[in-house]
DNA sequence: TTGGACATGTAACAAGTTACATGATTGT
DNA sequence: ACAATCATGTAACTTGTTACATGTCCAA
C-alpha cells in the first residue's frame, strides 16, 4: 500500500531537476543515477499516483490535439520540504550490498582456478564498461550545461563512480595475478 | 514457498566450511562474509528446512542429554555438487546497488553544504570502520588456520573489502575537500 | 510497413526484513 | 539472580522485479 519510502525519494528528486513524466523519471533515473540507483516501472508509477494524492507532486496532464498523452509531473513546494526533510536526515546505513562475485570467489575452493580467474575478468570487463560510461556521463553533464548547483553534485557523485570503479578493476587485476601465480608454482 | 535462489547458496557454501547450525551460518555468514554478504533468520531457517527436504544438507540432531537441542547441518554430496554446479555459472549482475548516500549528494541542491559535508563525513568514519574490522577478520583467518584453500580465497576476497574501503575513504575526502573549498570562495 | 522508442499502467510473484514467541545455558 | 548469548522458528510486512496489456508516434 503506502509504497517505498525510497523510491518517493528518488523521484522527489528527480523532480527537482525539473519536471518530467513517469516515463522520464524511470530512464533518467536508470541513466544518470544508474551507478547507484535505478527504479522499474512497477514502482514508479504507483509510487507517483501515491505522491500525487498527497499533494507532494503536481501533474499538468499534456493532452493537447493530436499529442500523444503524456502526464507531466513537477514537484510541489511540501514536495520540496519533503525531500529537503528527508535529505537532511542522516543516511541509513540499511542492507548490506549481496555482491554474487565475491560470493562464488569466497567459496572458490569449489572451483577451479580457471573458472575464478574467468568470473575476474568477466567483472573486470565490467567495471571498465561502467568506467567508460560514467566518464561519459560526466562529459555530458559538463556540456549541457545545468545549473550549477546542480552538476556540481552531479560530478562529485560521479566521482565515487570512478573511484570505485577503478578500486574493482585494480582488486581484480591482482586477484587475477595472484591466482595465476599459484597455477604456475604448483 | 520455493525460498531464494541467492541465500540458498550463501547456506551451501558456508556448509561446504564445516557443518554449522542455523544459528551458526547466520552469524558466520554475516561475520566473516559481512562486507558483501548477509542473511536474517527469517531466511536462513527455511531455506534450510528446503535444502534438507531436498537432501542437498543432512541434519545430524544433537540432542544428547542435558544438551541444548542443535541442529548441526551438514553439506551431502548432491549439495556439493549443486553448489559447484552454481558458483561455475556466470555471475548474474542483478539490480543496482542502492546507495542512499550517493542519492542524496546527488540531489545535494537541495541542502546546505554543511549537510552534505556530515553525510560524507559520516560515511568517511562508517568506511574507516569497515576497514578496521576486514583487516582484523584477514588477521583472524591466518592466525587460526583453515586450509590453504580456503583462507586463501577468503583473504582474497577481503582483499576487494580493502579496495572498496579505502577509495571510499578517498573519495570522501576529495569530495569534503572540495565542498569546503567551495564555501570559503562563496 | 514495420520495428523501435514513447508512454502508462497492473498483477503476480520473489525476496528479504522485522518483530515476535519460546526457551535453554552460561558467565558475572 | 540477571543479562547476554545460544538456539529455533513463524507471521506479517515491505520492497521491489518481471511480465504483461495496451496503445501512439516516428523514422527507415
Amino acid at each position: 500500500m503506502a509504497k517505498a519510502p525510497r523510491t518517493k525519494y528518488a523521484i522527489l528528486g528527480s523532480l527537482s531537476v525539473y519536471p518530467m513524466s513517469g516515463y522520464d523519471i524511470k530512464k533518467w533515473v536508470g541513466e544518470v543515477t544508474g551507478s547507484f540507483w535505478a527504479e522499474s516501472s512497477g514502482q514508479v508509477y504507483p509510487v507517483l499516483a501515491q505522491l500525487l494524492a498527497d499533494k507532494l507532486v503536481k501533474c499538468d496532464e499534456n493532452s493537447a490535439k493530436g499529442k500523444r498523452s503524456r502526464k507531466l509531473y513537477s514537484i510541489t513546494n511540501s514536495g520540496s520540504k519533503e525531500l529537503s526533510r528527508w535529505l537532511k536526515q542522516p543516511v541509513i546505513e540499511h542492507a548490506v550490498y549481496r555482491d554474487e562475485l565475491r560470493l562464488k570467489l569466497f567459496y572458490g575452493k569449489n572451483l577451479s582456478k580457471d573458472d575464478c580467474i574467468n568470473h575476474l575478468k568477466q567483472r573486470r570487463e565490467d567495471a571498465e564498461k561502467h568506467l567508460i560510461r560514467h566518464r561519459e556521463i560526466a562529459r555530458h553533464i559538463k556540456e549541457q550545461h545545468h545549473s550549477q548547483q546542480d552538476s556540481m553534485y552531479w560530478l562529485l557523485t560521479l566521482e565515487g563512480a570512478f573511484y570505485h570503479d577503478e578500486a574493482e578493476i585494480a582488486w581484480c587485476d591482482k586477484a587475477i595475478k595472484i591466482l595465476k601465480g599459484l597455477k604456475k608454482t604448483k
